[in-house]
DNA sequence: CCACAGGGCGGCA
DNA sequence: TGCCGCCCTGTG
């Protein structure tokens, strides 16, 4: 493992809190400093913003690249401004949202990952999910042990930590129903551990199922079990690209049918939402999601 | 004690 | 299709 910083330059459209508390992501937490500080594939990372500039410091492994794997996982060259006017266009109440939330950037995720993730949120809430997700990780994935002096460097603070990086297919796969029962998950776990054996023993591709189109790749997904089509909508808005995926839940559902679409119906809101923003609808989900969420 | 939380599943009409 | 009870668990 090694230390390694990484400055991005005047960034447009990066807040911190906009991007780690919209609702994408489960293993990011705020320091002290204000910083948040994340496990993601590659290791901890600890991002904090000075003026516009973004500062990473990571504690990674050996071979990976920051600079690469942060251009993937911010989406940095993603120009949100662009999308944020496509989106606003006679629209108050999307204006609204954007300037709310005007820092949000979808992440590029683990598709694995996000997979058990979105199975463990369903009818779940989000302290609880954080903690499942910390339970498997604790128990199925690697440890890393970051020193008093690490501490110091990454999140400013004087004391020992220990991270746990999520499970791999491999790991996960191994475990026992009886053993996933200790980590709190629920009638969920089921779910969960037939899902890390298909995709350790090939039978499931998230690789090959993200080169599909949208539809397609919807489709494969939602027949696996614990996977319906918010959680595959979730799965493929955060971790395979696909921004025109548009994930209904309870949330969504009551802004979309105070505002835009009558309707209890959430294919009909999915097809709602897919003719008004398109491709940038999961986009426009995000903005209303966490608008909706923290008002 | 009950309701409900970022759903999904299976059974039923 | 559309609707409903149920699923684990924690919290109010």
């Amino acid at each position: 493992m090694k230390f390694e910083e990484l400055i991005l330059k005047n960034q447009k459209n990066f807040e911190l809190k906009d991007i780690f508390e919209c609702g994408q992501c489960f293993r990011w937490q705020k320091e002290e400093n204000g910083s948040y500080t994340g496990v993601v594939k590659i290791g901890v990372l600890n991002v904090n913003k000075k003026a516009q500039d973004i500062v990473i410091k990571a504690y990674i492994e050996e071979k990976c690249d920051l600079k690469k794997f942060c251009d993937d996982y911010f989406n940095l060259a993603c120009d949100y401004e662009k999308i944020q006017k496509r989106i606003s266009k006679n629209d108050d109440v999307m204006k609204q949202a954007i300037k709310f939330g005007n820092g949000i950037r979808i992440l590029n995720q683990d598709r694995f990952e996000m997979l058990i993730s979105y199975i463990i949120s369903a009818a779940n809430n989000i302290p609880r999910i954080s903690k499942c997700i910390n339970n498997i990780s604790h128990e199925y994935g690697k440890k890393i042990a970051l020193s008093k002096d690490d501490c110091l460097k990454l999140f400013d603070v004087e004391e020992t930590r220990e991270y746990y990086l999520f499970p791999s297919e491999k790991s996960l796969s191994k475990a026992t129903l009886e053993e996933l029962r200790n980590c709190n998950l629920g009638f969920r776990d089921k779910y969960v551990l037939e899902n890390a054996k298909k995709a350790e023993d090939g039978e499931l591709s998230l690789e090959q199922i993200e080169k599909l189109d949208y539809k397609k790749a919807k489709k494969e997904l939602t027949k696996l079990s614990g996977v319906g089509d918010k959680v595959a909508d979730c799965i493929l808005l955060f971790s395979m690209r696909k921004s025109i995926a548009f994930p209904v839940d309870t949330w969504i559902k009551k802004i979309m049918n105070e505002t835009y679409v009558e309707s209890k119906n959430v294919k009909k809101i999915n097809e709602f939402a897919e003719g008004k923003w398109g491709e940038d609808a999961g986009i426009a989900q995000q903005y209303l999601f966490y608008y909706k969420r923290e008002n």
